[in-house]
RNA sequence: GCGGGUGUAGCUUAAUGGUAAAGCUCCAGCCUUCCAAGCUGAUUACGAGGGUUCGAUUCCCUUCACCCGCUCCA
């Protein structure tokens, strides 16, 4: 690569995720939490636009999931009920979940490089005689050949025992010698990190239980998987969706709202027979892949990544992350959906620490008793909330906004602007009219102030597809100009036909 | 969490150990018959806290936020 000839391309090319950030925050799309307090970390507000933006997204998904869920192999629409539950629940759902006690990863820092490892990657080299256990890192054979020879003392790897250092006694720790470090004994005891938010039920301090901030959506859906069986007459297979926040108290928030602290999820966990989940499994698979194709992202930025064998956790027979190219991850791509096969793993481990049976009295399979398996697709609201911003960010040096967003019509916050001509005449009633007829069923824009020019591009910025403007001729003939936000072109259109436009144009 | 960088108005940039300046945006008017024109006017800033000093936006310390790299990402 030749930085000095390809440097100036980039340029052109790359989107710079701090002019997203600045558009985001002058049109009020996104703030800084705690703004005017100097912000606070890892979380984000969502303005007026942005929040348009996010139910638009959160609507649509609700929509393809629940009110109109797609059609199933056997031609018949599948089964998908809709629910909400609570952010703090009983903490015992969260063991069971294995989000509290195998969520943490105990760490440990050195006290002289400053340096963090995971405990678990760390392997240590407990030599047969009285010299310093030596500290590598896990999977880094050319580290662990350097150490040996640098302060091996002419050891080789034959004359040391390896032990993962959580397998070493805390008092065992001041022989140790860290990676990068010069003395040994600098490593300091392993320190548990819970992502897990934390809060205490009872206004009284003495009194107060530990509960937690749901980390993930998903485990309300399994614990109301009896109720909602119980009360909704769905038969299996049949799934439960919801939409909400989740907290993870995240080591380092990064990246503008792709890893925050607060997010929300559009989860859906659906509910087969074992023998079905691989079928299901590849079915949601391409329903989702078209649900973000839908939205308006496009195909060359999405990447459909199964994960390999070593990479899925323990208990999944399945995983399937939908990725998007985000200008910080370019030319690789960052996560935006996980879809899992996650077997019987989460209804069995609730049923053992609940106590509940939540086995599944099958009457279409002999009256067959089992735990169903389940496939989730987990998307991240707030993800996509990014990605459409990503994909919609437009540098146009042909008109006057310089930029302008690309959302298609159903995505966009505004889905037009009704601007008369000028502040005089009879423009304004006219317009005035159009917008109160527009507005019940559309949100609008009625835009009087400044030039025409002016107000087109501020429109061009917050991704207003579409522009109806009233001059004399509307008065005279009963036209008016609709201009279209990503050619610019105009044509002309009846006024009693504007809804009609606007309507067909919105359609997914 | 570590290392490096940055922090002056919504944005882009000035100046200064002693009243913080400008352009654009935004807002109010005027003018304007289709893409940020022009005129008049208004609001708005030294991230926060502490220290040194007669006086700190400026020097020092702490802290917060953001960016880059590392680490982390069940």
């Amino acid at each position: 690569m030749q930085p000095a000839e390809n440097t100036p391309l980039e340029q052109e090319t790359t989107i710079d995720m701090k002019d997203i950030v600045a558009l985001c925050k002058r049109r009020g799309f996104i703030f800084q939490a705690s703004d005017i307090y100097g912000g606070i970390n890892g979380f984000w507000d969502y303005g007026p636009l942005g929040t348009e933006l996010k139910n638009n997204l959160r609507d649509y998904w609700w929509k393809s999931m629940v009110t109109t869920p797609p059609i199933g192999p056997d031609g018949t629409p599948v089964q998908i009920v809709g629910l909400d539950s609570a952010i703090i629940q009983n903490p015992e759902v969260w063991v069971a979940s294995g989000h509290v006690g195998g969520f943490s990863d105990p760490m440990v820092d050195c006290r002289e490089t400053k340096k963090r490892y995971r405990a678990d990657h760390l392997i240590i080299l407990i030599p047969n005689d009285d010299t310093p256990w030596l500290a590598t890192i896990e999977d880094d054979e050319n580290f662990l050949k350097a150490r040996l020879k640098k302060v091996g003392k002419g050891k080789s790897l034959s004359d040391f025992t390896q032990k993962n250092l959580t397998e070493v006694e805390l008092t065992d720790f001041d022989k140790i010698l860290a990676p990068h470090a010069k003395t040994k004994g600098t490593l300091t005891d392993p320190k548990e990190f819970n992502l897990m938010f934390e809060t205490g039920i009872g206004a009284s301090q003495d009194d107060k239980v530990t509960a937690y901030l749901r980390g993930e959506t998903a485990q309300g859906i399994f614990i109301n998987y009896k109720n909602v069986l119980d009360s909704s007459r769905v038969k299996m297979p049949f799934g439960i969706a919801q939409v909400g926040k989740a907290f993870r108290n995240e080591v380092n928030p990064r990246n503008f709202i792709f890893r925050s602290r607060e997010f929300e999820q559009m989860e859906m966990e659906w509910f087969c027979h074992p023998d079905d989940s691989q079928k299901w499994f590849e079915f949601w698979k391409s329903e989702r892949q078209k649900f973000w194709q839908q939205v308006g992202l496009n195909q060359d930025n999405i990447l459909m990544r199964d994960h390999d064998a070593d990479e899925l956790v323990f208990y999944s027979q399945g995983t399937c992350d939908i990725e998007y190219k985000y200008p910080f991850t370019d030319p690789d791509f960052g996560e935006l959906e996980g879809i899992a096969n996650r077997g019987d793993y989460d209804l069995t481990k609730h049923q053992e620490h609940s106590k509940t049976k939540l086995e599944y009295l099958d009457p279409e399979r002999n009256n067959e008793k089992y735990i169903p398996h389940v496939i989730e697709p987990a998307a991240g609201l707030t993800r996509g909330v990014l990605a459409l911003i990503c994909e919609a960010y437009t540098v146009d040096p042909n008109r006057p906004s310089g930029v302008y967003l690309n959302f298609t019509p159903a995505m966009a916050p505004k889905k037009a602007a009704i601007l008369p001509l000028t502040a005089k005449e009879d423009h304004v009633p006219t317009a005035q009219k159009l917008y109160l007829e527009l507005r019940e069923e559309f949100a609008v824009d009625l835009d009087i102030k400044q030039n025409i020019g002016k107000r087109y591009a501020r429109q061009d910025e917050i991704g207003t597809p579409y522009c109806f403007t009233i001059d004399n001729e509307t008065i005279s003939d009963g036209t008016v100009t609709a201009r279209e936000r990503n050619t610019m072109a105009q044509e002309r259109i009846a006024l009693d036909n504007v809804a009609a436009y606007l309507r067909d144009k919105i359609k997914p």
